[in-house]
DNA sequence: CCTTAAATGCTAACCGTTAGTGTTACGGTC
DNA sequence: GACCGTAACACTAACGGTTAGCATTTAAGG
């Protein structure tokens, strides 16, 4: 068993962090495109090679902690309260992350993302890798006995609510509006829960009580 | 002006098609990545520099038509018949498009799409493109005053229904399944219409006061 | 016919990315 | 402590998509 706390592990944790940092203050100073590869890699004081090692491509420099996302979104379904409703569980957490990303410290990083259209569609594909990991832990809670299609619908709604609040002008009205829809969602696709079940094809289910 | 059959225009229709027909059968014939834009660009008869003045990357040789499916999908609003639901008539192409999709004949380009991490990232920013585009479309529908929130949300639900309606084992009842939901969602965005209102597990509306 | 501009060709390069090949330094083992 | 396996890193060179710069053809219109 080795212990955590390794050289080997702390000095290559130390040269991705400092390869991340410099790549993020060279794209913020110099802009995105205005910044190569060797630039980085000449900045951070390591080989081309070494950037590589630690990052699959030149925009995972920009979205280093994605996986932590994709894990608090996943921990928001399996570690939620016993029986707690599925979408306010999530609604919570995608909230606490649009929150974390429409601060003011993280602002310049999302103006240079929207400004280049590489890292937008890197955005895009990380997006699709989160919607079908919290698929999977939708799928997997045996309290929601849902088909394939439904997990991962609801799944790529709840991922499009984080996407479309982050870019709204007014974040928190845009959650309430999208998430009133995913909860109606949601809700059509059990009609057997309570004996209310307006089945039949569906067309308008009800209205959830308008909290205005 | 022009008419639209000068001979320029018709030469240069003809150059661009036939890259894209020799792209395809080259891309089917050896595999995406084990042909590259010089091959491609040899075996048509043309520079490179042509290639990329009709195409704007090697991934867009494959989506050769994405314009039509984005034409379609806001005809589909912008057309429909007067006073027709916009959720219903969206079902409809989409189903069509889905049905054009999953042809036999469509099998190998899609499996190649599949099989292609490149592909597929070009395919998801092609997605939030033609969703921005159905956005804007039912933004602009005097019948539907709605805000730029939901309309983008509705957008991208629908976009969504034919990513995942293509890729699942059976296309027809996926499609069934999601857009009952969408359906459901679209009924939760205007509560005065008239209201069958079959409440089941009242969904909280008022989440977002206490963070944590 | 002659001018203009669009379409195409050719060359060379840029840049992200990878393969191949060593070299170093840490970790576990004797 | 000496030893070995291996993970981390360096270096070079190249590949492939993409673009700039400039030359050349060819259709369109006066």
């Amino acid at each position: 068993m080795t212990l955590p706390t390794g050289r080997r592990e702390r000095k290559k944790a130390a040269t991705r962090q400092k390869i991340a940092d410099t790549a993020l203050r060279l794209f913020l100073e110099r802009g995105y495109d205005a910044v190569g590869i060797r630039d980085v890699a000449a900045e951070a004081d390591v080989a081309v090679t070494t950037v590589f090692s630690h990052f699959a491509s030149k925009e995972a420099l920009v979205f280093e902690q994605d996986q932590d996302f994709e894990q608090r979104l996943t921990q928001a379904v399996t570690r939620r309260a016993r029986h707690e409703p599925l979408i306010p569980a999530l609604r919570r957490e995608i909230e606490a992350l649009v929150r974390h990303c429409t601060a003011d410290s993280a602002a310049p990083i999302w103006h240079m993302v929207d400004a280049s259209p590489a890292l937008r569609e890197y955005e895009e594909s990380m997006r699709l890798r989160h919607a079908e990991s919290l698929a999977m832990a939708i799928a997997a809670d045996p309290d929601l006995p849902q088909t394939t299609t439904v997990c991962r619908t609801i799944a790529r709604f709840v991922i499009d609510a984080h996407s479309l609040a982050r870019e709204a002008a007014d974040p928190e009205t845009a959650l309430d509006e999208i998430f009133r829809m995913i909860e109606a969602a949601w809700a059509a696709t059990r009609p057997s829960t309570d004996a209310h079940s307006c089945s039949g094809t569906a067309s308008r289910g009800r209205v959830g009580d308008s909290p205005e």
